[in-house]
DNA sequence: AGGGCGTATCGAATCGATTCGAGCAATCGA
DNA sequence: TCGATTGCTCGAATCGATTCGATACGCCCT
């Protein structure tokens, strides 16, 4: 005897349809009728079968998150990002599927775009060229993007306005007298793979160099301690005179803290350090870093939002939200001092 | 027009079942044919749509993952369990629906657990009793925790044996000379909970310390770093023969660290501390910490794999594994020496 | 020539819901 | 009293796939 709404049905006497609209109120049953049912399903425990109900109703109230591969570890900012969507969505009733999806020919990502299996998708870590962009518009599945590509206009999305934050940072060095300050970017396979955050970071850091003519110098670090360390000892050796870094890698920040205290250079007295990261993040840091805070929450609810507005009304004008959060003082930049 | 199997199959001139089993391969089709149904196909992007094959066919090829509410940070030890647990699932073409549940009437858990939307289920962070286990068993939906109840042979579960681990910290600390250690627990109202890990954690602690006839107190803390500073300052305070904190509230560490720090408590020289961690975490404190790694990756991907095999056969009786990774030594741990 | 067999295909039923049009009483107004 | 309206319920069609039984055809063997 399988537990489906036709079981309910023969068991109070009732049609199919009677018990359905029993159950969604969209048209009258009598009080009577409706108890009737309504104990027969507490009895049996009857819920509706939600494949069914979505191929009927043509959606599934669930959407997919495409997320970096799981294989490589996540960064703060990116987890508040995950975090907050699945609690946005959590509140819209709405359910989130994952997709770690990273290279081209990605079964869980063409599950998810191609099988009707969600409402919409939130997609992160968009590249300035980015096929999954291609691949959504293709499919007609509505979609908001965590970052954007080269033509933002094409899309709607939230993302980080990277490049004013870096050059707050180096403006708030230079405040402090700062002359020469590198600008510690992400992996060399991300900035040539067209990663935007990247390359607005590096525009920004270029222009606030410029503006307050000071000396930089630009790296890019794989994204973890190890490579931190490893880069920024090598930043040390190579630019003596180097007072303060801006970055925006936080995975390899840690590592730059080893390597600084391995130089007996102490932060804030000898040698400044600030970057992007999450707030929680860059608080637990020893000492706590001075950063611009990534409101992680507020952009993975907007997200949703825009996103529940386009399944809405896939026609709706796209829209976009670029934020850019103040610095949070914090206790790693300070005052320059020539390094001995 | 819309694009579905039937649509195929007229472009095609032949019946919806036999574009059916040319995909499917379940019965042949002649070579010819199958060409030309394929030409249709690729010229219009066609995909069967996931839902109507579920509901045919009584599985969606989707696990559901409960994890705790996105609205509290997850511990470096959770994510690994999610990011273990996507990975293997994407690597078995499974797809993976989240949850996010803690209270009792949680509507995403209800979803997932009444809706027939998933095959199956991994459930992390299991009580000692645990109102969802009685759910997921109610509903017949096979199911594995990461974490066991009370009576652990009633489910299938993986699970870390946090009372071997924390009485090898015990020893370690005491082999180094250490007399007067502190167990740091997890939060207060866990422990209330009946959370597995810390009464096993406590159980491990008592009966070390009593083996070493040590001096050990034992402290309830919040999952912050803000919780685990205060709280180590009023350890410090309100026992100053303490020379070594074994811990496994991964989220206080940095708390801790900052109040050692602010005591003027050079670790490992003045001061040992050590516990249970996720491996990369622990290497990315600085210094590194001396803790008994938990293999997240290991203990998802043997859950993904023991659900997989409950599904093809729910009557397949239960399994277990408890592991207990070796303390990987680090920098965090030395001689005790008296606090001055 | 005809019975038997294997291959390729078709039509219809099915999964579990929703929804539209229709039917049947009972009530209302004229 | 007759027709219209209202309230409740039913049956059938539908969503988009899979799958079972039946059928049509060609071929070989006797």
């Amino acid at each position: 005897m399988p537990l489906n709404i036709g079981e309910i049905a023969k068991r109070s006497g009732v049609s199919r349809s009677t018990v359905s609209y029993a159950l969604s109120g969209k048209r009258p049953v009598a009080e009577e009728t409706r108890r009737r049912i309504q104990a027969v399903i507490d009895e049996l425990g009857y819920r509706p079968n939600a494949m069914a109900k979505a191929l009927k109703e043509g959606r599934t109230r669930t959407i997919g998150l495409v997320i970096p591969p799981a294989s490589q570890r996540l960064t703060d900012v990116q987890l508040g990002f995950v975090a907050s969507v699945v609690d946005a969505a959590a509140r819209a009733d709405l359910d989130v599927l994952l997709s770690p999806s990273g290279g081209e020919h990605d079964r869980s990502f063409e599950r998810v775009v191609t099988g009707r299996r969600v409402d919409g998708v939130v997609l992160m870590e968009i590249r300035l060229e980015d096929d999954r962009v291609t691949r959504l518009r293709q499919a007609g599945l509505p979609f908001v993007g965590i970052g954007h590509t080269r033509r933002p206009e094409e899309m709607t999305w939230v993302d980080i306005d990277y490049e004013t934050l870096i050059a707050r940072c180096v403006h708030h060095l230079a405040d402090l007298g700062h002359r020469h300050i590198a600008l510690v970017n992400r992996s060399a396979e991300l900035v040539a793979a067209g990663y935007g955050p990247s390359h607005r970071a590096q525009r920004g850091f270029t222009r606030a160099v410029a503006e307050r003519g000071l000396d930089g110098v630009e790296v890019c670090c794989a994204d973890d301690a190890q490579a931190g360390r490893s880069c920024t000892e090598r930043l040390l050796a190579a630019h003596p005179e180097l007072t303060a870094i801006a970055t925006l890698n936080e995975a390899a920040m840690p590592g730059m803290y080893r390597a600084l205290a391995h130089a007996r250079l102490a932060v804030p007295g000898d040698f400044s350090l600030t970057g992007v990261a999450a707030r929680r993040w860059a608080e637990n840091l020893h000492p706590p870093l001075t950063s611009a805070d990534i409101l992680a929450d507020e952009l993975g609810a907007h997200a949703v939002e825009l996103l529940i507005q386009r399944i809405a009304d896939p026609a709706v004008p796209h829209r976009h939200l670029l934020v850019a959060p103040p610095i949070s003082l914090r206790e790693t930049t300070g005052p320059a001092r020539p390094r001995g």
